[in-house]
DNA sequence: GTAAAAATGTTCGCCAGCGTACAGACCAAG
DNA sequence: CTTGGTCTGTACGCTGGCGAACATTTTTAC
């Protein structure tokens, strides 16, 4: 589907109306990501926010050591690169594509702009990274109490959600990045689900075979961030109250 | 000094020009907020906001099973209910009084009006939103990798920060409840730290006796929290660029 | 075609934190 | 002064996840 590869298929974009969108369109470039590629790392300015269309970027802590931790997941439900109109203008986190693909990125000063002349545009990005908010407070409890088993199905039906098909293309030692763990313990949960005929394993490449008793395994986290960003995003130009 | 309790303390109210402060004063109303008290609970709109002065709140998210995890923590840096300016309404987690004091709070629709007029405040409050996605972020990757012991120097090096005495009224039950952990974890890190002599406990009376030592051993975590909220927050209402 | 690198499978001892249980100390209400 | 509730100390076995180590297979580079 051809429609796949416009700006549209970025929700956020998709979500603006006409007339500010055909102001942002030309400023709008489409880039093609690859796996790892960072997008901005900590404490450094950014030149460019991006909208994921089929490219899935990961929000990654590193600390001293070394040792990391996955903040949140953005895909073409989001953007990348809140810290602009939030006025930080870097972060302590770093973005890193996850999934291959695409982006269209908007240089800062287009988007500051925009952001600052109260179009629908502003509504929007802050109902987002509420969501956001959501995701990663929600990940900070999932982190103190859910075994990781529960964090991987978690962890693949959130990133199969982000994508069309059902095969990811992810090593078992970049996913214990993004959980935190370790290769061995993501190696022994994948194996569970492989031999329970829930996913199949090959070498960097994760086919998801059945989502139901995937969903049947996973813990509450992943429903609860799904629902919220529904009810945060469904409508997002229209007042909650 | 009698200056602590007027709503300039709170350090969102008193970074705000004359002028705006001035437009909001009639609408704030000194609260005094007792331990345990709940300000909003998970997905109820809220009717005020909350600018702490001498009370501290713990952002509180709880699972379904009863366990829970702290998200944040606000004091007389920060505000309380964010969702209402970020356009949702109301949040997944809850907010519970950590520490019993005074709080100036302020109707909805005065806080709304206020920042969608696009006054210094919306400005302000977006900076303050990105240096508590930092804070939940870091508590992310904390909960994952670091141990009861530095995360009860984190907390107690935290609550420290936003009080000017240097005792605090908490039992060990309840730090087991904001850091998600076992009471047991909480006693057996408590008295290690007594033993060494960095804290002095007393049925729910923890007096710090050596912050210096404490922040010896503290994780990353700590520091690094804080010294982006002095970034974000320093002078707030400068661009950063 | 061969060597090096990448990706996965598997094992073993270790320990932090869990759940459970109970005892002692202190406090407030009657 | 007694009673019941609150707060804390301590112990024990269990297990999930850690670190380390090593084998195997597939891919990539030259």
């Amino acid at each position: 589907m051809l429609a796949t590869f416009t700006p549209r298929h970025n929700k956020l974009l998709a979500a603006l109306p006409e007339a500010v969108f055909n102001r942002l369109l030309p400023h709008l470039e489409h880039v093609d990501l690859t796996l790892g590629q960072m997008l901005y790392e900590s404490g450094s300015a950014l030149k460019f926010v991006y909208f994921p269309s089929t490219a899935i970027v990961s929000l990654l802590y590193v600390m001293a050591d070394g040792a990391s931790a996955e903040i949140a997941l953005v895909g073409h439900d989001g953007i990348v690169g809140i810290a602009i109109f939030m006025g930080g203008e870097s972060t302590t986190h770093q973005a890193i594509v996850q999934r291959a693909g695409i982006v269209y990125r908007m240089p800062v000063a287009v988007l500051k702009k925009e952001f600052a002349s109260r179009s629908e545009l502003q509504q929007l990005l802050l109902r987002y990274t509420q969501a956001l908010f959501t995701q990663t407070a929600q990940t900070a409890a999932c982190n103190r109490h859910h075994s990781i088993d529960q964090q991987l199905c978690r962890w693949l039906l959130a990133s199969q959600d982000l994508l069309a098909s059902t095969t990811l293309v992810m090593t078992q030692e970049l996913i214990s990045n993004m959980l935190g763990v370790r290769r061995q313990g993501v190696a022994e949960a994948a194996k569970k689900l492989q031999l329970a005929g829930l996913i199949q394993y090959n070498r960097g490449h994760i086919k998801v075979l059945d989502r139901t008793r995937l969903e049947d395994r996973v813990c509450e986290c992943y429903m609860a961030v799904k629902q919220e960003y529904q009810r945060l995003m469904s409508d997002p130009l229209l007042a909650i109250g």
